[in-house]
DNA sequence: AGCTTGTTTCGATATCTGTTAAGACAGACC
DNA sequence: GGTCTGTCTTAACAGATATCGAAACAAGCT
Protein backbone atom coordinates (compact mmCIF):
# COMPACT_ATOMS: atom_id res chain seq x y z
CA UNK A 1 0.00 0.00 0.00
CA UNK A 2 1.04 2.67 -0.96
CA UNK A 3 1.75 6.18 1.05
CA UNK A 4 -0.97 8.22 -0.61
CA UNK A 5 -3.24 4.96 -0.14
CA UNK A 6 -2.08 4.73 2.98
CA UNK A 7 -3.26 8.40 4.04
CA UNK A 8 -6.64 8.10 2.08
CA UNK A 9 -7.65 5.30 4.07
CA UNK A 10 -6.53 7.26 7.72
CA UNK A 11 -8.75 9.81 6.07
CA UNK A 12 -11.43 7.60 5.27
CA UNK A 13 -11.18 6.14 8.70
CA UNK A 14 -11.58 9.37 10.25
CA UNK A 15 -14.32 10.96 8.71
CA UNK A 16 -15.91 7.77 9.36
CA UNK A 17 -15.91 8.97 12.96
CA UNK A 18 -15.01 12.18 13.36
CA UNK A 19 -16.73 14.55 10.33
CA UNK A 20 -18.98 16.65 11.47
CA UNK A 21 -21.70 15.10 8.62
CA UNK A 22 -21.08 12.26 10.67
CA UNK A 23 -20.59 12.98 14.12
CA UNK A 24 -24.09 14.35 14.13
CA UNK A 25 -27.12 15.25 11.98
CA UNK A 26 -26.98 18.29 10.47
CA UNK A 27 -29.25 20.97 11.07
CA UNK A 28 -32.18 21.73 8.64
CA UNK A 29 -30.38 25.49 8.09
CA UNK A 30 -26.82 23.84 7.20
CA UNK A 31 -28.27 21.13 4.89
CA UNK A 32 -30.00 24.06 3.18
CA UNK A 33 -27.10 26.35 3.12
CA UNK A 34 -24.40 22.88 2.27
CA UNK A 35 -26.61 21.52 -0.39
CA UNK A 36 -26.68 24.31 -2.61
CA UNK A 37 -22.88 24.57 -3.22
CA UNK A 38 -23.01 20.23 -3.21
CA UNK A 39 -26.43 20.94 -6.28
CA UNK A 40 -23.66 23.31 -7.80
CA UNK A 41 -21.28 21.15 -8.04
CA UNK A 42 -23.78 18.24 -9.15
CA UNK A 43 -23.47 18.67 -12.89
CA UNK A 44 -20.23 17.27 -14.94
CA UNK A 45 -20.40 20.55 -16.53
CA UNK A 46 -19.89 22.73 -13.87
CA UNK A 47 -17.65 20.28 -11.93
CA UNK A 48 -15.49 20.20 -15.10
CA UNK A 49 -15.49 24.50 -15.64
CA UNK A 50 -14.47 24.75 -11.48
CA UNK A 51 -11.76 22.45 -12.10
CA UNK A 52 -10.38 24.51 -15.35
CA UNK A 53 -11.04 27.48 -13.96
CA UNK A 54 -9.31 26.42 -10.75
CA UNK A 55 -6.43 24.91 -12.25
CA UNK A 56 -5.85 27.65 -14.48
CA UNK A 57 -2.40 29.13 -15.17
CA UNK A 58 -2.93 32.17 -12.49
CA UNK A 59 -5.36 30.15 -10.52
CA UNK A 60 -8.07 32.20 -12.99
CA UNK A 61 -9.46 31.61 -16.57
CA UNK A 62 -11.30 33.86 -18.75
CA UNK A 63 -14.50 32.59 -20.62
CA UNK A 64 -12.97 32.67 -23.75
CA UNK A 65 -10.76 30.06 -22.20
CA UNK A 66 -13.19 27.87 -21.13
CA UNK A 67 -16.30 28.02 -24.11
CA UNK A 68 -13.88 26.13 -26.02
CA UNK A 69 -13.66 22.90 -24.06
CA UNK A 70 -17.24 22.19 -24.81
CA UNK A 71 -19.66 21.93 -27.61
CA UNK A 72 -22.12 24.22 -26.03
CA UNK A 73 -23.21 27.35 -27.17
CA UNK A 74 -21.38 30.47 -25.37
CA UNK A 75 -24.82 31.26 -23.20
CA UNK A 76 -24.70 28.04 -22.20
CA UNK A 77 -21.07 28.19 -20.39
CA UNK A 78 -22.51 31.27 -19.08
CA UNK A 79 -25.66 30.12 -17.27
CA UNK A 80 -23.06 27.43 -15.82
CA UNK A 81 -20.54 30.38 -14.64
CA UNK A 82 -23.69 31.97 -13.13
CA UNK A 83 -24.85 29.07 -10.93
CA UNK A 84 -21.91 28.06 -9.54
CA UNK A 85 -21.09 32.38 -8.87
CA UNK A 86 -24.28 32.24 -6.99
CA UNK A 87 -23.44 29.57 -5.27
CA UNK A 88 -20.49 31.31 -4.20
CA UNK A 89 -18.29 28.97 -5.31
CA UNK A 90 -16.23 31.11 -7.75
CA UNK A 91 -16.27 35.12 -8.78
CA UNK A 92 -16.30 36.70 -11.76
CA UNK A 93 -14.26 40.28 -12.63
CA UNK A 94 -14.40 42.08 -16.14
CA UNK A 95 -10.98 43.81 -17.10
CA UNK A 96 -11.39 44.94 -20.70
CA UNK A 97 -12.85 42.92 -23.49
CA UNK A 98 -12.67 39.90 -21.34
CA UNK A 99 -14.13 38.55 -18.18
CA UNK A 100 -12.07 36.24 -15.81
CA UNK A 101 -13.28 34.23 -13.20
CA UNK A 102 -11.90 32.14 -10.15
CA UNK A 103 -12.20 30.29 -7.48
CA UNK A 104 -14.06 31.23 -3.95
CA UNK A 105 -11.37 29.62 -1.48
CA UNK A 106 -14.23 29.72 1.51
CA UNK A 107 -16.48 27.38 -0.39
CA UNK A 108 -14.04 24.37 -0.71
CA UNK A 109 -12.95 25.29 2.90
CA UNK A 110 -16.74 24.81 4.00
CA UNK A 111 -16.84 21.68 1.87
CA UNK A 112 -13.47 20.52 2.92
CA UNK A 113 -14.64 20.78 6.64
CA UNK A 114 -17.92 18.95 6.47
CA UNK A 115 -16.62 15.64 4.65
CA UNK A 116 -12.60 16.07 6.58
CA UNK A 117 -12.47 15.12 10.22
CA UNK A 118 -11.49 18.10 12.49
CA UNK A 119 -7.99 18.62 14.39
CA UNK A 120 -9.19 17.01 17.20
CA UNK A 121 -9.22 13.46 15.36
CA UNK A 122 -7.08 13.47 12.43
CA UNK A 123 -5.23 16.94 12.38
CA UNK A 124 -1.27 17.22 12.09
CA UNK A 125 0.79 16.58 15.47
CA UNK B 1 -6.36 30.73 16.50
CA UNK B 2 -7.53 27.56 17.58
CA UNK B 3 -5.52 24.07 16.48
CA UNK B 4 -8.98 23.02 14.90
CA UNK B 5 -8.85 26.82 12.75
CA UNK B 6 -5.29 25.91 12.03
CA UNK B 7 -5.96 22.91 10.51
CA UNK B 8 -8.40 24.15 8.08
CA UNK B 9 -6.50 26.55 6.75
CA UNK B 10 -3.74 24.81 6.68
CA UNK B 11 -5.95 21.91 4.95
CA UNK B 12 -7.59 24.45 2.46
CA UNK B 13 -4.26 26.20 1.33
CA UNK B 14 -3.58 22.48 0.57
CA UNK B 15 -6.45 21.76 -1.21
CA UNK B 16 -5.87 25.25 -3.07
CA UNK B 17 -2.78 24.00 -4.15
CA UNK B 18 -3.06 20.11 -4.59
CA UNK B 19 -5.70 18.57 -4.65
CA UNK B 20 -7.24 17.02 -8.07
CA UNK B 21 -10.09 19.20 -8.54
CA UNK B 22 -7.45 21.79 -8.78
CA UNK B 23 -4.26 20.49 -9.80
CA UNK B 24 -5.76 19.68 -13.26
CA UNK B 25 -8.57 19.75 -15.57
CA UNK B 26 -11.24 17.10 -14.32
CA UNK B 27 -11.89 14.73 -17.93
CA UNK B 28 -14.75 14.28 -19.20
CA UNK B 29 -15.39 11.11 -17.58
CA UNK B 30 -14.42 11.60 -13.76
CA UNK B 31 -16.60 14.48 -14.50
CA UNK B 32 -19.73 12.81 -15.10
CA UNK B 33 -18.47 10.31 -12.02
CA UNK B 34 -18.04 12.44 -9.74
CA UNK B 35 -20.94 14.69 -10.03
CA UNK B 36 -23.45 11.91 -9.41
CA UNK B 37 -22.18 11.95 -6.15
CA UNK B 38 -22.47 15.89 -5.78
CA UNK B 39 -25.84 15.68 -7.71
CA UNK B 40 -27.19 13.04 -5.20
CA UNK B 41 -25.96 15.17 -2.32
CA UNK B 42 -27.39 18.67 -3.41
CA UNK B 43 -30.71 18.27 -1.96
CA UNK B 44 -30.93 19.04 1.94
CA UNK B 45 -33.41 16.24 2.75
CA UNK B 46 -30.68 13.95 1.26
CA UNK B 47 -27.98 15.59 3.25
CA UNK B 48 -29.89 15.23 6.16
CA UNK B 49 -30.42 11.59 5.54
CA UNK B 50 -26.64 10.66 5.16
CA UNK B 51 -25.76 12.91 8.08
CA UNK B 52 -28.93 11.11 10.06
CA UNK B 53 -27.74 7.45 8.78
CA UNK B 54 -24.11 8.51 9.81
CA UNK B 55 -24.64 9.34 12.90
CA UNK B 56 -26.88 6.63 13.89
CA UNK B 57 -26.51 4.47 16.85
CA UNK B 58 -24.33 1.54 15.05
CA UNK B 59 -23.63 3.45 12.17
CA UNK B 60 -27.14 2.57 10.45
CA UNK B 61 -30.59 3.56 10.98
CA UNK B 62 -33.67 1.92 9.89
CA UNK B 63 -36.46 4.10 7.48
CA UNK B 64 -38.84 4.39 10.50
CA UNK B 65 -35.72 6.32 12.44
CA UNK B 66 -35.60 8.79 9.77
CA UNK B 67 -39.20 8.77 8.51
CA UNK B 68 -40.20 11.11 11.89
CA UNK B 69 -37.35 13.65 11.27
CA UNK B 70 -38.81 15.19 7.94
CA UNK B 71 -42.50 16.41 7.14
CA UNK B 72 -42.70 14.14 3.84
CA UNK B 73 -44.54 11.07 3.24
CA UNK B 74 -43.38 7.77 3.30
CA UNK B 75 -43.08 7.52 -0.23
CA UNK B 76 -41.06 10.85 -0.70
CA UNK B 77 -38.27 9.30 1.89
CA UNK B 78 -38.48 6.35 0.06
CA UNK B 79 -37.03 7.76 -3.06
CA UNK B 80 -34.76 10.16 -1.61
CA UNK B 81 -32.62 6.69 -0.34
CA UNK B 82 -32.95 5.26 -3.73
CA UNK B 83 -31.24 8.13 -4.98
CA UNK B 84 -28.54 8.06 -2.46
CA UNK B 85 -28.19 4.09 -2.92
CA UNK B 86 -28.31 4.67 -6.68
CA UNK B 87 -25.60 6.65 -5.90
CA UNK B 88 -23.38 4.50 -4.22
CA UNK B 89 -23.46 6.97 -0.84
CA UNK B 90 -25.46 4.23 0.92
CA UNK B 91 -27.35 0.72 1.40
CA UNK B 92 -29.83 -0.70 2.54
CA UNK B 93 -30.62 -4.47 3.89
CA UNK B 94 -33.96 -5.93 5.37
CA UNK B 95 -34.03 -7.51 8.34
CA UNK B 96 -37.15 -8.69 9.39
CA UNK B 97 -39.97 -5.95 9.12
CA UNK B 98 -37.44 -2.99 8.55
CA UNK B 99 -34.99 -1.59 6.54
CA UNK B 100 -31.71 -0.64 7.56
CA UNK B 101 -29.01 1.53 5.78
CA UNK B 102 -25.42 2.17 6.43
CA UNK B 103 -23.52 4.58 5.08
CA UNK B 104 -20.98 3.44 1.73
CA UNK B 105 -17.60 4.29 2.74
CA UNK B 106 -15.90 4.25 -0.35
CA UNK B 107 -18.03 6.88 -1.92
CA UNK B 108 -16.94 9.55 1.03
CA UNK B 109 -13.68 8.35 0.40
CA UNK B 110 -14.00 9.17 -3.28
CA UNK B 111 -15.18 13.21 -2.45
CA UNK B 112 -12.71 13.42 0.21
CA UNK B 113 -9.63 12.21 -2.08
CA UNK B 114 -11.14 14.80 -5.17
CA UNK B 115 -11.45 17.74 -2.64
CA UNK B 116 -8.38 17.02 -0.09
CA UNK B 117 -4.90 17.02 -0.84
CA UNK B 118 -2.85 14.10 -1.43
CA UNK B 119 -0.41 12.66 0.60
CA UNK B 120 2.60 14.19 -1.20
CA UNK B 121 1.50 17.55 0.07
CA UNK B 122 -0.38 17.00 3.14
CA UNK B 123 -0.07 13.59 4.54
CA UNK B 124 1.60 12.47 7.95
CA UNK B 125 4.97 12.19 7.84
C1' DA C 1 -19.70 52.29 -36.96
C1' DG C 2 -18.08 47.62 -36.77
C1' DC C 3 -16.11 43.70 -34.28
C1' DT C 4 -15.42 40.69 -30.29
C1' DT C 5 -16.70 39.01 -25.82
C1' DG C 6 -19.98 37.78 -22.64
C1' DT C 7 -24.63 38.11 -20.52
C1' DT C 8 -29.62 38.18 -20.50
C1' DT C 9 -34.19 36.89 -22.19
C1' DC C 10 -37.27 33.74 -23.84
C1' DG C 11 -39.01 29.32 -25.15
C1' DA C 12 -38.78 24.09 -25.70
C1' DT C 13 -37.68 19.94 -23.57
C1' DA C 14 -36.24 17.17 -19.79
C1' DT C 15 -35.45 16.18 -15.05
C1' DC C 16 -36.70 16.63 -10.12
C1' DT C 17 -39.70 16.87 -5.95
C1' DG C 18 -43.59 15.67 -3.91
C1' DT C 19 -48.30 13.42 -3.46
C1' DT C 20 -51.86 9.61 -3.67
C1' DA C 21 -52.86 4.91 -4.65
C1' DA C 22 -51.41 0.38 -5.03
C1' DG C 23 -48.15 -3.45 -4.40
C1' DA C 24 -44.60 -6.40 -1.79
C1' DC C 25 -42.95 -8.27 2.44
C1' DA C 26 -42.73 -9.78 7.29
C1' DG C 27 -44.78 -10.67 11.62
C1' DA C 28 -49.05 -11.35 14.77
C1' DC C 29 -53.28 -13.32 15.64
C1' DC C 30 -57.24 -16.31 14.93
C1' DG D 1 -54.03 -21.68 6.17
C1' DG D 2 -56.06 -16.99 6.14
C1' DT D 3 -56.32 -12.36 7.40
C1' DC D 4 -55.17 -8.55 9.65
C1' DT D 5 -51.48 -4.77 10.82
C1' DG D 6 -47.26 -2.35 10.11
C1' DT D 7 -43.16 -1.20 7.23
C1' DC D 8 -41.31 0.08 3.04
C1' DT D 9 -41.21 0.34 -2.08
C1' DT D 10 -43.11 1.05 -6.64
C1' DA D 11 -46.31 3.31 -10.09
C1' DA D 12 -48.60 7.08 -11.89
C1' DC D 13 -49.17 11.76 -11.93
C1' DA D 14 -48.97 17.21 -11.16
C1' DG D 15 -46.19 21.12 -10.46
C1' DA D 16 -41.73 23.15 -10.05
C1' DT D 17 -37.08 23.52 -11.56
C1' DA D 18 -33.06 22.69 -14.69
C1' DT D 19 -30.69 22.43 -19.15
C1' DC D 20 -29.89 24.08 -23.51
C1' DG D 21 -30.13 26.96 -27.88
C1' DA D 22 -31.59 31.16 -30.77
C1' DA D 23 -32.15 35.86 -30.63
C1' DA D 24 -31.39 40.14 -28.56
C1' DC D 25 -28.69 43.03 -25.58
C1' DA D 26 -24.53 45.24 -23.11
C1' DA D 27 -19.70 46.51 -22.78
C1' DG D 28 -15.25 47.32 -24.42
C1' DC D 29 -11.95 47.64 -27.97
C1' DT D 30 -10.16 49.60 -32.91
Amino acid sequence: MSNQERFLVELTDAVGCCSPLVREPLSAEQAVELSRLFKAMGDPVRLRLLSLIASHDGGEACVCDLSGVFELTGPTISHHLRVLREAGLISGERRGTWVYYRIEPGALRRLSAVLVPDVAAAGPA
